[in-house]
DNA sequence: TGCCAAAGAATTGTCAGACTTTTAAATGTC
DNA sequence: GACATTTAAAAGTCTGACAATTCTTTGGCA
């Protein structure tokens, strides 16, 4: 684990990267203790700040733990899926936000990856898979609902459906995806009616569910995403007209 | 964009927070600079030092970018494509090789999620996309390839496969998949006869994607995937058997 | 006037040392 | 043996300083 002293700057950023390299390779394992900062800033031949700013870089990344006190110090943090869907869920919401990504490329996307567990979910989901979704459907069908609760009603029965997969790995990623998409899809204003058709299609999946029918799943996705490209089509459409009366 | 100043401690976790949450609801866009660290110290009130740990938060996680000199300072990062890929690849990495995610569990998600791209690769591939999957095919064919250099080629077919769905979201989530698995094959030693089976899988898949045939795709992928887990399979009975000879 | 070089100022990068707070282990007491 | 007290290690924070970098401005020269 070493830096080199003569490059010109950014100490912090070439110790945290020695360390990450450590951790990857398996030098440092989940739970190790990593020196003590003043250790470290003798070890680097740098400044305890210097130190610390690498370890607080580490920590964004949640690749360490830091405790006070004595015996305390910086610790190795075993990735929880909690935290790698966290980071997962800033990184797809900043990429979509200020790239300029079009939501028919963020939309196509999703649903293709939801696709992908249509078959894992209907195979394996359990009896309460099937029951947070119908719930979920039943709080969409709710009057007075505001557009926010019905797109987080929405990703929530996405969720479920996703989590039916029994993939862990799956849902991390596609969790991350679905929540990411909720920003765009907070900027549609949902009519009852279209509210109703979104209804109808997730009742559909809820039943292919049920039915441990996953091609089924898969074609009502597919609707489901047709539709909501052209919702998303009509309203901007609305809004450009509003915005250019020529 | 406040702190709470009587919070215990972790000023500098707050502070990246507070910026954090005004880079995302769009208050800082992409470009903007934020102010001078002596300027945030005193808005905040911390010192500097703090102040420059909640910046180096940020810079890990690729929000912001810093620059020297008169009229330098901290900048909004526009995320591109490529540190989100790295981040991810990053992350996945680490939750496969720190959370002991079987390796069936990992093939699982990864061939699902490419088989969602199966369609959209079989119906937008580009010539240039077709020519670097014949590449790395006759790439693998070579006699005397290392077992790591047949995988990194892997990755690069696999990879030309995903970039042709032409959907960079996709690409940037599925990349990030794929490459994360890669220590993982890394650990299966390639006989000659499994690198066969593999090329003429892959060479099928480039078939299909030359005859734009989607549905052929998905299929010998699921082919790949059951082949590569019966390999693994095998891999890790035969070193059971040898690390436990009763 | 126009161009190039030097001075200046703003800002990050780094350091040294000190103090505070937290926490667990060690010690002492009943 | 159980509980309270002390103690030491470590992170968290602050102050003040200096170095390095880079843009702007100014001054000089042709």
């Amino acid at each position: 684990m070493k830096i080199d002293p003569d490059s010109p700057a950014d100490l912090s950023a070439q110790i945290a990267s020695a360390i990450r390299d450590a951790i990857v390779s398996g030098a440092l394992i989940v739970g190790d203790r990593l020196p003590s900062e003043a250790e470290l800033a003798e070890h680097f031949a740098v400044s305890r700040p210097t130190v610390r700013e690498a370890l607080k870089r580490l920590a964004a990344q949640s690749l360490i733990r830091t405790q006070r006190g004595a015996f305390g110090g910086a610790f190795v943090n075993r990735l929880s899926y909690g935290d790698a869907h966290a980071q997962q869920i800033t990184t797809s919401t900043l990429l979509l936000g200020m790239n300029d990504v079009s939501f028919d490329t963020a939309c196509e996307a999703r649903f293709a990856m939801e696709r992908a567990c249509a078959g894992l979910a209907a195979a394996r989901r359990s009896a309460d898979h099937l029951a947070t979704m119908r719930a979920e459907i039943t709080r969409q069908a709710q009057p007075g609902l505001t557009d926010e609760a019905f797109c987080a009603s929405d990703v929530a029965f996405h969720r479920a459906l996703v989590d039916a997969a029994g993939n862990p790995v799956l849902s991390y990623q596609l969790a991350g995806a679905v929540e990411a998409m909720q920003p765009l899809m907070n900027m549609i204003t949902f009519s009852a009616r279209s509210r109703e058709a979104i209804i109808a299609l997730h009742t559909r999946i809820a039943d292919a569910a049920q039915a441990r029918d996953g091609a089924q799943i898969g074609s009502v996705l597919e609707q489901l995403e047709h539709y909501t490209r052209q919702l998303a089509q009509s309203v901007f459409d609305a809004r450009a007209a509003r915005a250019k009366p020529a």
